[in-house]
DNA sequence: TGAATTATATAGACCAGTTGTTATAATTAG
DNA sequence: CTAATTATAACAACTGGTCTATATAATTCA
């Protein structure tokens, strides 16, 4: 066949999918449209995901969650105080949006606000990921002298901060949200 | 017939469609779920929405958005400190999260999520709903002290936190996200 | 080794149900 | 009488899902 190796239908249904999810979200993404872009058959997509779009989708969410993890861990890595931290974040965050025009935000989020109460899967795979992330800020504040506790509560603000600003980026269609969260450093 | 005043149908279409748009978006949203439940006929929807349902969907954000407004002009008349008022609307938010099992958080943000990119009236609704709430923010903030400049990049930062903390409580489904914003006063 | 057998994966036709929209007829109210 | 409004019926396009047939790779056995 022409695809080398196996699983090779899976992964570009997933990568597609992921994409798909992020601009437009669950119900406005067609199965169709995602074969399409995959160049996959249904076959394929029933083969691999039984459990249909459900299954695809949360499996995607998943996927997605470990890169926004990897960036936030490499980042850490690389910084050693939170300020350092949220600010170099934020101006990724920032060049990312300009970018695409303000469409890729965060990539889960359109979703779970559409799927949460309907999906339990697609909502475990998102609260996974959500919690995955909210880690490394609370590691990074309590290396920064935070207790566990007050840790983990202004990793919850810091999240919120940033996930609200992606989203009034995107409707503003303008940096403005992130560049208020790098200009006003009284929130750590 | 049954209908008392004219524009009853219009009333109730658009009633509807921001309960649906809130708790499952605009693509999930089928015209005829609002038709059933406004008990509305289709021709009623299309004589008052010649745009169909792009069209009412765009009058139902800014519908929803005039009542956030209402919601927040009340409460700044009855506050004195920015810091009562983020306080008083965060535990109100909490509230209203609460008793929905975390369904009914802000009545736009999945909509705008998912059609900004796509429909040009519906991101008009939506941008001048948020900049609307925004101003009673950036009013309160300039009469707690702050200068113009300061008050309205504050105030980006304070609705960013709200707005995501409503989506993390909602995927969490949890108060805790509202809660970090009510117990961390440093970041006024 | 080479043939037989079994998993793995690809391929797409097909289905019943639903989508948003349009057209037209009937009814109501001023 | 004439607008305004309601009421249906019908529309093509598309939805996610099921199904069967086939090809390829892996494994087993002589």
């Amino acid at each position: 066949m022409t695809a080398a190796n196996s699983k090779h239908h899976r992964k570009a249904l997933i990568q597609t999918t992921i994409r798909l999810l992020r601009k437009q979200g669950y119900a406005a993404t067609g199965l169709n449209e995602i074969l399409k872009i995959s160049k996959a058959p249904k076959g394929s997509l029933y083969y691999y995901f039984p459990g249909g779009k459900e299954e695809l989708a949360a499996a995607s969410v998943s996927a997605a969650s470990k890169t926004v993890l990897k960036t936030l861990e490499k980042l850490e890595g690389t910084t050693t105080t939170t300020s350092e931290f949220i600010s170099r974040y934020c101006t990724l965050l920032r060049g990312w949006m300009a970018q695409s025009n303000y469409t890729e935000g965060c990539p889960i989020s359109t979703t779970l606000l559409e799927m949460v109460p309907k999906s339990d899967v697609i909502k475990k795979a998102g609260q996974e990921g959500f919690a995955s992330w909210k880690s490394v800020f609370s590691r990074i504040l309590a290396r920064d002298g935070l207790e566990m506790r007050a840790a983990q509560e202004k990793a919850t603000l810091l999240m919120a901060s940033i996930q609200g600003a992606l989203l009034l980026s995107r409707v503003e269609q303008s940096p403005g949200p992130l560049d208020a969260i790098i200009n006003q450093k009284e929130i750590l």
